[in-house]
RNA sequence: CGGAGCGUGGCGCAGUCCGGUUAGCGCACUAGACUGGGGGUCUAGGGGCCGCCGGUUCAAAUCCGGCCGCUCCGACCA
């Protein structure tokens, strides 16, 4: 028997590294900070990728790679990037023995580098706009590390664009938002908010910041992705120019937008239980598991041959895995592919054979049900697709009862301190109110969600006039 | 860096206060038999510099000192 994990309920914390170390997604690696990302983990992440590797195909975008040092020169350029970055960098001294002439940063993020290549490739309106995007490793050296939520080093995939208008830029960060937004809901299955980051939050060099942000298990926010709109910052400081149509030279307009492994911690977070994993379809490597079951020898031949039509056949239209481990007795698999989040389990036994049917199981919902054979490649879509959509509309459903439109601070300050949630209060816009509450509460401003009635208010902490709602909340 | 806790077969722990001969348990692992519709049973096995270094002692997993590592909670962050 495998170790207990710990109740959600008891200790979400614990709950959420039991899950991921039980259902092998990761483990601690010798290096303190850092993660091995075990192959279903990583199975994860590689679904991920296609996906969004996908859309970014098509919508334009063309995937490159750039080197893994920047120049410590490079990184100190922009000031607001080195005072966000440096901190927080690992940094090279030395290579082959000898003191580095000048030091080599390990990149927390690419801009800088990118940019300097930018400059020598952009020469003309003809060039633009220019849309690339990387799959890479980044550091960052963070002083408290949590298994895929925050680790030394991660996975991510960094878009950089280039521009010949502000509004071509802000247009693909936009559109970028949208990529992210239909990939959280229609996919992971995971509803966010779309809206802006507060100047205090926003990326170090960005004019503005774009993100999604979603409500985890425990009611605490999750930025799911970020999306900046980067004007013209970088392109003056790394002297990214080009010829405009009308013959003038001009800066380029810059986007920078990324999501990362931190998506999977999303996952386990959004849709998991005291049973371990739960993964939405559309993000299962396998989205059904076949488990075959007998009683005596002589009935296993029949079973397995059965079992193996079945399979071959689905495989047709979905991903089916068929256990047929025989050192392993049907309950323990049972619980094992549970913990480890497949959707769907399709059980086959003697029984079944006689009615011509077999055993659905629901991952989601944990409903049992039959399903004769020749309904069986509809049905294990249809039920798929069911998951799917409640996984969905659970998580929703989950983040409405706990959203609050809220205007007195004393309630706020409790309720948030009590239950959590998302609090939707109005904010005048001041950094020091913005602070203030941060200190007082925990809570930070999430976001400025584009979704909102635009009425005036007053701002929940100095009563001053307020244009628009904000979402406070206790974040990862 | 501050606070808390933990380092004992692969994993989870007991033993440590109060030193004493072969260091124990559960799970996992190996072999075999019976089994198989929610973590099966039995039998027989293998596997340990008790985190590291030093000290006290006739004798140290156990007492003392130092160091290292990890996890959790706070200050920075996708």
């Amino acid at each position: 028997m495998k170790e207990k994990i710990t109740k959600r309920s008891t200790d979400f914390s614990r709950w959420y590294t039991d899950v991921i170390l039980q259902a092998e997604l990761a483990d601690y690696s010798p290096v303190k900070g850092c993660m091995v990302i075990r192959p279903n983990g990583y199975a994860v992440w590689e679904k991920m990728q296609s996906i969004l590797d996908r859309m970014f195909k098509e919508t334009g975008h063309q995937n490159a790679y750039f080197p893994l040092f920047i120049p410590e020169s490079f990184l100190k350029k922009e000031a607001d990037h080195v005072e966000g970055f440096a901190p927080e960098c690992a940094v090279v001294t030395y290579g082959g023995g000898k003191k580095l002439d000048e030091n080599l940063y390990v990149r927390p993020t690419s801009e800088t580098i990118m940019y300097a290549m930018y400059a020598k490739w952009i020469h003309s309106y003809r060039d633009l706009p220019l849309l690339i995007n990387q799959w890479a490793n980044v550091v960052r050296w963070e002083l408290r590390t949590r298994l895929f939520l925050r680790t030394t080093e991660f996975l991510w995939q960094e878009g950089h664009t280039a521009h010949a208008t502000y509004d071509e830029a802000e247009e693909e960060t936009l559109k970028i938002l949208e990529i992210y937004t239909e990939f959280y809901e229609k996919y992971m299955a995971v509803p966010v908010l779309r809206g802006l980051k507060t100047e205090s939050e926003k990326f170090a060099g960005a004019l503005r910041t774009y993100c999604v942000e979603a409500m985890m298990g425990d009611k605490k926010a999750l930025q799911g992705g970020t999306s900046h709109n980067l004007g013209q910052n970088f392109s003056k400081v790394f002297d990214v120019k080009f010829q405009t149509r009308e013959g003038k030279i001009d800066y380029v307009w810059q986007t920078s937008w990324g999501v990362s492994t931190r998506l999977i911690g999303a996952l386990v977070m959004v849709h998991g239980d005291d049973n371990g994993l739960c993964l939405p379809p559309k993000m299962a490597s396998n989205q059904a598991v076949v488990i075959p079951i007998w009683r005596e020898e002589d009935e296993k031949p029949s079973v397995l041959e059965v079992a193996n039509r079945l399979v071959r056949n689905l495989n047709k239209k979905v991903s089916v895995k068929l256990d047929d481990r025989e050192h392993y007795t049907p309950g323990w698999k049972f619980y094992e592919w549970e913990l480890k989040g497949i959707p769907l389990r399709i059980e086959l036994g003697p029984k079944d054979i006689e009615k011509e049917s077999v055993l659905f199981a629901r991952r989601d919902t944990r409903d049992k049900f039959q399903v004769s054979w020749d309904e069986l490649s509809y049905k294990t879509e249809q039920v798929l697709e069911e998951i799917q959509k409640n996984l969905f509309n659970r998580a929703l459903k989950f983040r409405e009862d706990n959203t609050f439109t809220i205007d007195d601070y004393n309630e706020f300050k409790e309720r948030n301190n009590v239950e959590g949630g998302f609090f939707s209060v109005h904010w005048c816009g001041s950094p020091s109110c913005e602070e203030k509450i941060q200190k007082e509460t925990k809570a930070t401003i999430r976001l400025i969600p584009f979704e909102q009635q635009t009425k005036q208010g007053k701002c929940i902490y100095c009563n001053a006039a307020s244009e628009h709602r904000v979402i406070i909340a206790k974040a990862y």
